[in-house]
Formats: C-alpha cells, structure tokens, sequence
DNA sequence: ACCTTATCGTGACAGATGTCACAAGCAGGG
DNA sequence: CCCTGCTTGTGACATCTGTCACGATAAGGT
C-alpha cells in the first residue's frame, strides 16, 4: 500500500490480468510472483511492488491465490463497468478490430460502429450494423458507453474526438496517426503503429 | 550532446519527423521549439533536450531549420536503410496493414506478405502475392527486408518468430497478444490493444 | 509447540526521465 | 559596430520508475 502505482505499471497488472485468464484450468490455485514474473517476462520484485499498491493480498511461503488475484485484478483495472465500446470509422482498420474475437475475451463488447460514409451505413458487419454518425449522441447514452475507439482519416480524428465527448464519452483510444486535444477529464491514448516501426527502425541502427 | 537520449525520447523523434513531413511546403524555413512542442503536445524544453543528444543544429533566435532537421531525423532513425518489411499473418489485421498507405508515406515498404493458409496462399492482395511461408528464408534474403510485422494468433508468434530470426530478420514488429523471446541481439516491440483499452479503463475509474 | 521452507511486502538505493532557468549566441536594425 | 530580442543548449534540480536485499510471516511437517 506503500507507493502509487507507476504508469507503466497499470499496463503491467492488464498483462498479469491477461496471463491469469489465458491459462485455463488444471493448474495450482497458487501462483509465485515469481512464476507470475516468468510468464510476462518481468522481475519477481516488480510484480509484488506493483501488486503492493493495492494492498496486501499475498501469502507468504504459498504466493498469490490465483481466483483472488484474478478478481482483485479485475477489480482494480474497472473492467467490470466498462464493457460496452463503440466504434468510429469502419474502413480497413475499423473492419479488423470489429472482428477482432480477442476483446469479447477481454470483457469488451463493441456496441456499435459508426461511419459517415453513404455507401456503409446501413450494412452489416458482424451482426452489427453500421450506424450513421449522427446517431452517436442517441446509440451513446442508450448503451451508456463510456469508451470509444477511433479509427477515421487523421485529419477527421478531431472532429470525431470532439462529437464523442459531446456524446458522453469519457474514454478515447485512437488509433490516427495524429495528436488530438481533449479536456482534462477526458482520458486518451494513443495507438501508432508507425512510430513503433521508427522506434524499431532506430534500434536496429544503433544496436 | 551531452546526455543519452531516453527510449521515449526516440518514439518523440518520430513524432517531431512525422510533423515536419506532414505539413507540405508554404510554411516558414525555421521552427522554434515551442512551435515544435505545440504541434506534438511536449514542451519546448523536452524538444531541445531531446534534440541536443545529437549535436547541435539549432540557431539561437531563429529556430531550427525545417529541412536540416527532417534531414537529421531521418538519419537518425536510420529510416533510409529499413525501407523494405516483411508481414507474416494475413488475416483480418494483416489485411488492413497491408491496405494501409501510411507505411509509405513513411518510407516503408511492405515487399512481401506471407500465410500458411492454402486458402489464401497465391492470391493476389493489393498488388502483393500471398506466399507461403515456406518461402520465407528466400525472399528475406533476396529482398534484403531487415524487419518483419507479424499479425498471426497468439499461439502461432514464437514459432513464426524463430523462423523470421533464421531468416535473417533483426527488427520484429508483433500484433499477437503475447510476448515472445528472442535473443538480445534481436529487436521486438510489441503493438498491443487490449492492454491499451485496459489501461484507459483503469484511468476511467481512477479518474 | 517449534522449526523449516518458501515467499511476501517494503525501506533504502540506483538509475532514468523530465523540468526549470539562465548564460551564450546568432540575426537584424539602427 | 553595437544593441536588442529571441531562441538555443545545458547544468542543476525534481520526479518518476525499477532493483535489491532482508525482516516478517504463513503453512506444513516432525
Ligand atoms: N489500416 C491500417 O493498417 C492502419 C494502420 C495504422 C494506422 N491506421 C490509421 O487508422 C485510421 C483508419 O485507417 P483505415 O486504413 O481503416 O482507413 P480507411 O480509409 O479504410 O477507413 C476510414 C473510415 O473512416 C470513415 N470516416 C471518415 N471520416 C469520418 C467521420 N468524420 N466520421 C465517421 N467516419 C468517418 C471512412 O468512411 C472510412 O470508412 C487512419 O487514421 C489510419 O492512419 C491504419
Ligand atoms: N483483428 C484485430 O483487430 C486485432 C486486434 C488486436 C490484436 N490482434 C492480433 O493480431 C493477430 C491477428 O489477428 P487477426 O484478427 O488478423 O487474426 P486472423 O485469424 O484473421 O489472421 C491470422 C492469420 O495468420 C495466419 N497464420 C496462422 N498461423 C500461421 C503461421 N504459423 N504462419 C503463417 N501464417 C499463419 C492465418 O492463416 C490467418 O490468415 C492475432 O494475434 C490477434 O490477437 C488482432
């Protein structure tokens, strides 16, 4: 309970979260912070600081009870309360990540998916129809999203950002190769594929 | 010169070097560091200190110069001599990565795109011919490709990445929700969705 | 009841990263 | 030619993040 959690560490205890539910079954109700460690190929001490933050909940000489980790974890990342997800911009991305089976596993269900292009609203795609983004205000507060993932143009990404918080949305993940502005309380993050290969392109350079 | 730059330091790099690329001609020939941190939401400071790691090329009261710094970037990130990428996995993502034109725009080049679906094996794909995986070691070679994007499911990545490490491929880019080894001297970096929408559920409830 | 063994929780340290503030330096005008 | 204004580059400082080592503690056997 000692110290604040790291930003870092938040994606951490997601990835202990995911290592615990991947592994289904047959296994020992214990789990060491060192073989949680192993599996996520981090330190066995930064696994227990990071646990720590959240209070006490191991026991010494057995490890961690894996159920009560899995629900404390569970607990503390708010995945219960955040299930519903609408998206916007339904293109070649957008097509991806509606098929994508690997978020229902995750407790996220997209509700809804938004474009504003003629020719895709009004189609179907996965059992979920493609909605005019005009409806976003309406689908929003009916399904009482609070997370939204953007995959639209760059140079629509504003603009949608910025509907999606008059909509309600408290949460944004963007994946357009751009910086948006949001208000304070508005939580963002950013996912860029290409800097990620310039990052790797920079490595292999100075290696 | 003074400081060794911070691994977020480098992502900031391709950050300033998407900036100067985006906006095209009519601008000024000189960028202050405020205008620069305006632009990708840093400060000034950050810029300069971030710079400053590689020498000096700024001009006291006027800015840095547009192009000498485009320039600069791009040589350090070493993004002239990455061009061609290998992608293995050509599903849903991979699809979408291989449809997508911002890797150009970047200077990246997907020159081949490889499955071990005889399905898809031999069909065409904008413009790319789907090849078998078999194949892998030959074209890597003969297309010289240093770095590889791998988007196949979780349970097939290390497998697919000790075949990319035979290769010869050094920089590995992976869409797959699972961290996988690979020796030191071999450079990964991982795009990972889920854990990102986790991330901002946490901050949701921790607001 | 006590001892052994395994593992946790955490204070103290080390290292990495970011911020501030200011002396130094170039450009342009009078 | 010097003065003014702006912006850089960087030392010093502050903060954040991760590592180490060890005392504390629970479980299970003898
Ligand atoms: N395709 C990829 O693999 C990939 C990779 C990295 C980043 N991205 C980024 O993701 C975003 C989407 O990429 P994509 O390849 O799917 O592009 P896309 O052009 O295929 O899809 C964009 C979709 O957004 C819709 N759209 C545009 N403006 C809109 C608006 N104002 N409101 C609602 N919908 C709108 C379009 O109709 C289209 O369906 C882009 O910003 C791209 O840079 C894509
Ligand atoms: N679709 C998404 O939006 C999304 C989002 C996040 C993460 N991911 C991850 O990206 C990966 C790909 O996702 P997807 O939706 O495209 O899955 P997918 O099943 O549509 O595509 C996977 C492709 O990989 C091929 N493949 C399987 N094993 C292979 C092997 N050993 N060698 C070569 N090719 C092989 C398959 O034939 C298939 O074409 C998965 O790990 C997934 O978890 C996908």
């Amino acid at each position: 309970m000692s110290r604040k959690i790291s930003s870092t560490g938040i994606e951490r205890l997601a990835l202990y979260y995911r290592y615990l539910t991947s592994v289904n079954g047959s296994e020992e109700a214990f789990i060491s912070s060192e073989k949680l460690a192993k599996a996520v190929e981090h330190t066995a001490a930064q696994v227990r600081r990071d646990l720590s933050c959240f209070g006490t909940f191991g026991t010494p000489g057995r490890g961690y009870n894996r159920a009560a980790l899995e629900a404390k974890l569970s607990g503390i990342l708010g995945k219960e309360k955040c299930r519903n997800v609408v998206l916007v911009g339904v293109g070649n991305l957008g097509s991806a990540l509606l098929a994508y089976k690997g978020f229902q596993s995750q407790c996220y269900t997209i509700v809804a998916a938004f474009d504003n292009d003629t020719r895709k609203i009004g189609k179907h795609l996965k059992g979920l129809e493609i909605q005019d983004i005009r409806k976003l205000s309406a689908v929003v507060s009916q399904t009482r999203a609070k997370m939204a993932i953007i995959s639209v143009p760059a140079d629509a990404a504003q603009g949608v950002v910025d509907a999606l918080i008059l909509a309600g949305i408290q949460g944004i993940l963007n994946f357009a190769p751009t910086r948006v502005v949001v208000p304070e309380d508005i939580m963002l993050q950013h996912v860029d594929f290409s800097i990620k290969l310039d990052r790797l392109c920079y490595e292999l350079e100075h290696a």
